[in-house]
DNA sequence: ACATCATATAAGTGCCTACTTATATATCTC
DNA sequence: GAGATATATAAGTAGGCACTTATATGATGT
């Protein structure tokens, strides 16, 4: 469990900035090469190449080199750990929460 | 749209910082108060009150007092925004991940 | 080979943040 | 009320990180 925890915390991380969470659902909504990526985000390119490689590093985007272009993707098992996590207290979740589904609002005040 | 990225933002940012998300899971298994919290954790009590303000802010846990003792607790619905982040793309993960859920493995190299 | 385009890496900088110690606030006991 | 316990807040600090500009690497076209 040690090994998934580490990656767990790189993929919080990476996605725990709004400029690298824009650019990964950019991502989603299809393969993007960088220099499109940085024509969409007001940062220099460096930045966008370096957030990319923070999300290529917790394993939630690949690259393709065509030509002079990158294209990356969204790595999809790459969500996997996020998700485990989350499920990893589904029961907590189930119990409070879908059972209760409708209760939510006044449990909060 | 614009409130709710700003509490993805708060979620995620709380949940990036490996102490906070140990806290968190402790918190996961039942009201714990903040001196039990502390017991726990090779950090200082103020770090332990600094990261629950966090939790709490962004909506992940409640607090509670009972005399000299203050017991904190997950707020179910404060996973919400996580959620549904992650569920805004369920239609790419449906795509990618649920229909080919046997050759993730070898998508990925 | 050279110029251009596309991307990555290097190096520097300012801000944010996670921690610390010290102190304030709140509650209980005597 | 005084002292003890539990927590929060204040203030300071060191390290990390997200950005920048400058430069290196790599591919294409002429």
């Amino acid at each position: 469990m040690q090994r998934a925890s580490v990656i767990q915390n790189e993929i919080f991380h990476a996605l725990a900035d709004p400029s690298r969470r824009a650019i990964f659902e950019s991502l989603t909504r299809g393969e993007v090469a960088v220099k499109d990526l940085t024509a969409r985000f007001d940062i220099s390119q460096p930045a966008v190449s370096q957030h990319l490689a923070t999300l290529k590093k917790a394993g939630l985007v690949r690259a393709r080199r065509e030509g002079r272009c990158i294209y990356y993707r969204v790595r999809p098992s790459g969500m996997k750990p996020l998700i485990d996590w989350i499920s990893h207290y589904r029961a907590f979740w189930t119990e409070h929460v879908e059972r209760l589904e409708q209760l939510l609002e006044t449990m909060d005040e």
